[in-house]
DNA sequence: CCATTAAATGTTATGTTATAACATAACTTA
DNA sequence: TAAGTTATGTTATAACATAACATTTAATGG
């Protein structure tokens, strides 16, 4: 079972668990996040998805599906870069307490991962302080260049 | 002296300090920005600054002010909604260490809120042991209610 | 099984956000 | 004042996202 085989198997046990619908459109467009190398725009998403899956898709289509992928947590949507990419953590189940990006503005890579338990209690402690209430769990969208781009 | 000028003076300060030019043009942008009660969009900024100073303004007026407000660290954007603020902490220089925008989906009001110390390095000591420079102090928006709107 | 409802998808059009490219003007510095 | 740099003006278009409504497919209950 490939990589990508066993973390659409997640994922669609997860919509089963749910009690959401893991539909064929929304397997291929997770099929292409996952079998990206890097986060991607929606319509280069459209383009590749017109290209294998169905020539005369529009733009609803991606989008939907990705909202569909963003709610259920299997995909994550990065605002600073307006790119989606599949969720790193599909089959480890650690949660979204809260979760860094660091995005590597020299070759584009993006590593995801889990913000340290303590960061994130010290900021929900700072944000309880002020009455305020989360609706989501944060996302934490790091610039700067990655390990590997730093060597060279 | 009145709390927009106050900050305005901080401001071309800053500027000066940077060897920067604070023009006409970007000033009456942050003037904008200080009199709006909340975040604003740059097409939303446009109108304003059509009406009050120039009407024949075109986008990439108020992109290019944006911009140099952003970088000079006079302004934020707000990458999940794309929307522009006045930093509400020109006037203190605590510098930007580590921001928390916490963004009330009811009313739309933001509350700009500096990181816990504690929280930064967590963060900061993470995102180094995974051998990435950061480029930028990290920006972390949160969606939720404000106090405010929960007691209604 | 069939009728009813709900969820998903198809389709057209348009709204919103942002920048490329090139011309001109204004400042800076020697 | 000449040369270089920075800022602005202007036109056009690229890039991102959603509204609205029609149609199809799936789920539910008799
Ligand atoms: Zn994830
Ligand atoms: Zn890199
Ligand atoms: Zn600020
Ligand atoms: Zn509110």
């Amino acid at each position: 079972m490939s990589r990508t085989d066993r973390i659409l198997a997640s994922a669609e046990q997860h919509c089963r668990e749910q009690g959401v619908r893991m539909t064929p459109q929304r397997r291929q467009v997770m099929m292409l996040l996952l079998t990206q190398s890097g986060p991607q725009s929606a319509y280069q998403l459209l383009d590749q998805f017109k290209t294998q899956y169905q020539s005369n898709a529009q733009p609803p289509t991606i989008y939907r599906a990705l909202d569909f992928l963003v709610q259920q947590g299997l995909a994550h949507r990065l605002s600073s870069t307006n790119q989606y990419l599949a969720c790193d953590h599909i089959t480890c189940h650690h949660g979204h307490q809260g979760t860094v990006f660091l995005l590597c503005d020299d070759c584009g890579a993006v590593q995801e991962t889990p913000m340290a338990g303590s960061a994130i209690s010290e900021l929900q402690q700072s944000i309880n302080s002020l009455g305020f209430v989360t609706q989501q769990n944060p996302l934490l969208e790091v610039h700067g260049r990655c390990a590997n781009c730093n060597v060279h």
